[in-house]
DNA sequence: TAGATTGTTAATCGATTAACAATC
DNA sequence: TAGATTGTTAATCGATTAACAATC
């Protein structure tokens, strides 16, 4: 079976609705319908019915989806069933605060390891999670084969370090640097960015200053 | 002067630029043209002469924009020169974490205090700033004016958080928790979902090993 | 049967891209 | 003048919304 090819968009909403239907209290009803999603979190219709036909066939006229059904599919389709080696590199605040973060394997993400150039930080851990210095880098990944690597340096190593990680096979990127990072073709970069939100948040108030009313 | 409406696409590509033309090395020009940032972000050039226009009318044929010039307006209209006060409410881990995140003020957001519910964590501090008990959250939002709330509560308190910053003049809010807010017309909600990164990084590998090639 | 719901097909909307005129 | 660049207008593309047929 060929993994159906979603809009980012779509991909983006999809998990918002697995959460809903786990969140929602267990109702009277084993179904759970489109529209019923829809309401709750202020979204077109139409648009949870399509984002959920490419995920699930399992919906029927009149009485909706099964809602632990709909919630299986959701995960399989999601890969959250199907756990991920990753590694981080940038053993900083941050990069602690996200090796103790353990909500990850929830969402099919396991962190092996850290990585650091401070050899105070290397040899520590966080998280339970062991801090390794960057001369390991490139044999834990060829020889677990790591395809996800988590960038939490600062600005200036970011682009020296991706290159690092996909050179040793990593095929996605999670960037916290706040630069821009070149990477070849068939390599996806998901950059994680405060300052985009909170540019929204500030356009957001400039806007609502700038009315009459 | 009305400050212009920008899509949301473009707002989030400014912060990008912005990054860009301040981390580029002092060249031997003054000037930079919106095909040099293009190139260097991997964007098409129009849209980046089309995001500029939104911004700036300084742009001249042949010549470009003049960096410095461009850069103040880039952060002019991103607000990072008008700094808006804001509070955090929930200091677990993520909240404590960027309550002392220190580049807050550079991108224009200045974290007045944190609050929390635990009176073990009421009456502490984190990055040097107060967390007080939930009671005192209406009277100081009403006291500063302030406009920005950041929820970093789980995800069942989220909602009730939410409803009390707005009743207290909140504008816009920075939802950490993984739960969908309501929000009456008018207020902003930006969420930041580290479920959503990681269903696009685990889609992308799907993909890539569907792929025969 | 009637009503609720799914899922599809067509229409609309908005963003990106292409083509080009203006200008320094 | 010629070439590079801006900024605008038109064409294309993709996502959302509307309309509707299918079905339990």
């Amino acid at each position: 079976m060929p993994s159906r090819s979603v809009s980012k968009q779509t991909l983006q909403r999809l998990p918002a609705f697995l959460h809903y239907l786990k969140s929602r209290p267990e109702g009277p009803s084993r179904y759970i319908s489109a529209t019923a999603i829809a309401e709750a979190l202020g979204l077109n219709d139409v648009v949870v019915r399509k984002d959920l036909a490419s995920v699930s066939s399992s919906g029927r006229p009149k009485v909706g989806y099964v809602r632990e059904e709909l919630i299986g599919e959701l995960e399989r389709f999601l890969g959250y069933d199907n756990t991920q080696d990753a590694i981080l590199v940038g053993a900083g605040k941050l990069g602690k605060a996200l090796l103790s973060y353990d909500v990850f394997p929830q969402y099919g993400l396991n962190i092996l390891a850290g990585f650091d150039t401070d050899p105070r930080v290397a040899g520590t851990e966080a998280g339970g999670k062991k801090i390794l210095p960057m001369e390991k880098l490139e044999s834990l990944c060829r020889r677990m084969g790591v395809r996800i690597g988590i960038i939490t340096v600062p600005g200036e190593q970011a682009q020296g370090v991706c290159d690092r990680l996909i050179a040793s096979g990593v095929l996605a990127v999670w960037n916290f640097a706040n630069v821009h990072l070149s990477v070849p073709q068939g390599v996806l970069v998901q950059n994680e960015n405060m300052a985009v939100s909170l540019a929204i948040l500030s356009n957001h108030l400039k806007e609502r200053s700038g009315t009459t009313k």
